[in-house]
DNA sequence: CTGAAAGCGCTTACAG
DNA sequence: CTGAAAGCGCTTACAG
């Protein structure tokens, strides 16, 4: 049989409500007493009943992980490290994917959160984010577009995106165009601003005709390399605003008989398992999207114990050199 | 506040006790007791809390997802289905990364599941089914190597690969070779086993040389594919034991200046993202993974129910035939 | 077919 | 710094 809080109280002399002090933590126990419960906790192999912990408490111990678009990939490691995150403060994690942002209120069917972890494009959803306050659940955030008044984690796409592009300047690309990302995501926003900071920085004119619409897809890659390439001064680099889009220019530049990265430089973002698999492997970005999520999660979870606790905290990122980028034809 | 048990029977003029046989679709109450009574929660809005629940009943209403080595791809679809079908049962979804199959018992720490849900490799665990048959714990798996006396869901993969390499053989290849996946899984004997299914199909002689080892991964591709192109009488085609693996077989016959399909036949297995990515785009297969995962998990909670119940269900795969298989040179 | 009582294993609110 | 009592919201075992 399963040890109880009433076996470990009676073994180690004390009373339940000592023991679960001694558990959870609070103050108000003499040293000795604590070291001398816990000891008892070990010999008895006792752990806390979670069922009953939450019902006597009225608590959930609940972090929902709220999303929707985003690819199989990110979701699974924004996944390893909520759960990591999450495991360590003996919160439980409950998945939640949302059909349409009107259905939020999905997420209380299955669960009666304690905090929400939001993914980007729900980050910036106004119907989200305003049902989430209106409850006044703790939220915290992957790269939302508005930093302020927020907590969870990001990182400085802006800085990312202007590095990648001022190394295509300095290999002497001097017409870069670039291909963005999806309406309603922050990276959309950044990694255009991060592309015009860069030919600033490189004394390069910013050209809009070489700015095309995305949907961060390998569809808008082709769809967009085709338009640029199709140009009377067609670009000679091309940064997309992810791998997959990027994979899709590799594909428009291979109809048109153009190779990569002789006649045509190309780069991504995110370094998915396609960014180092396709030929030419891709110059990127890596995103340390766990950490990211580990991160944000831990912000959340200060912010659920303390209302004023938990920041925006900014996470580093790596610029990945590989085959697709090269100097100038 | 929310509405309790004992508000809906005070609301409804019954016990408490009839309230919890409707909410649990006991027998032995009145047909218009019990429209009577669901009309009642309907009106209070009635939800019941799952911790009392747990904690009254002495069960979990927990299913563990076990995992650790497959891609991140395979994983997310793997949770959604299951996810999909523990909810729409009232269990609820605990995710097990498992780092060593010998601290099988990390599930314990974090859950008390009622079952589990194995992927591979560790269906195939002889420590991990151990574990699991020792607590009596009802486990569901997909694609086991072992499909006697286990419950879950696969597909034909024997038939699939057969397929796949028949397809190759119509189109005048002699010389096949296949790169295999990595040992611990079924599928590497299944695909392996397809392929000379196939050959002796297509009476075409099985050649050891033109099998090499593999792991499931990019790397492996490449390094069998450069052993295979090297030979004196290299294949006209590969079949890659998946995508991974057949897009590292591109990057190899990029190496040597083989163009694909012209010169080179490939095909993969899965259908991931970078098979419809890759130059040129991957001849493979389709696994309704989500759906697997669904129908396993749904098995898996008909034996929680009935330890006579559940069966492994055959699922359907399918051919997606695209840019990199053409007739032999 | 229905119900009154006891109990699941914790925490809360209060007292000392 | 510590404890005795009540209660969280359900289900179980039993009785009728």
């Amino acid at each position: 049989m399963r040890a109880r809080i009433e076996d470990v109280a009676a073994a180690a002399g004390v009373s339940m409500k000592t023991v679960s002090r001694v558990l959870n933590g609070e103050s108000n126990v003499r040293e000795d007493t604590r070291t001398h419960v816990m000891a008892t906790i070990e010999k008895l192999n006792y752990r806390p009943d979670p069922s009953a912990r939450r019902l006597a408490g009225q608590r959930s111990y609940e972090i929902v992980l709220a999303y929707n678009n985003p690819s199989r990939n990110y979701l699974m490691d924004v996944v390893t490290g909520v759960l990591a995150a999450s495991r360590s403060s003996h919160y439980n994690l409950v998945l939640s994917p949302i059909t349409s942002p009107r259905d939020i209120d999905e997420i209380f069917v299955h669960a009666r959160p304690e905090g929400v972890v939001l993914t980007p494009p729900l980050t910036d959803d106004p119907v989200v984010v305003a049902a989430l306050k209106q409850r006044r659940l703790p939220y915290a955030c992957l790269s939302p577009h508005d930093r302020k008044a927020r907590i969870g984690a990001y990182i400085d796409d802006v800085a990312a995106a202007r590095d990648l592009v001022l190394a295509l300047a300095r290999l002497g690309h001097r017409r870069i165009g670039h291909i963005r990302g999806a309406k309603g995501h922050g990276a959309r926003e950044w990694r255009l601003s991060g592309y015009k900071q860069a030919l600033t920085d490189a004394g390069l004119p910013y050209d809009p005709a070489l700015v095309v619409d995305g949907e961060f897809l390998f569809e808008s890659g082709v769809k967009g390399g085709r338009k640029l390439l199709a140009m009377k001064q067609p670009p000679t680099a091309i940064f997309a605003a992810n791998d997959d889009t990027a994979a899709g220019v590799l594909r428009a530049a291979s109809e048109l008989g153009l190779r990569v990265p002789c006649d045509l430089s190309v780069c991504g973002f995110d370094d998915t398992p396609v960014a180092s698999q396709i030929l030419p492997a891709l110059t990127t970005v890596r995103q340390p999207i766990t950490e990211m999520a580990r991160v944000a999660t831990l912000q959340l979870i200060e912010r659920i114990r303390n209302p004023k606790a938990g920041t925006m905290q900014p996470i580093g990122y790596e610029l990945v050199q590989r085959e697709s980028v090269g100097p100038a034809p």
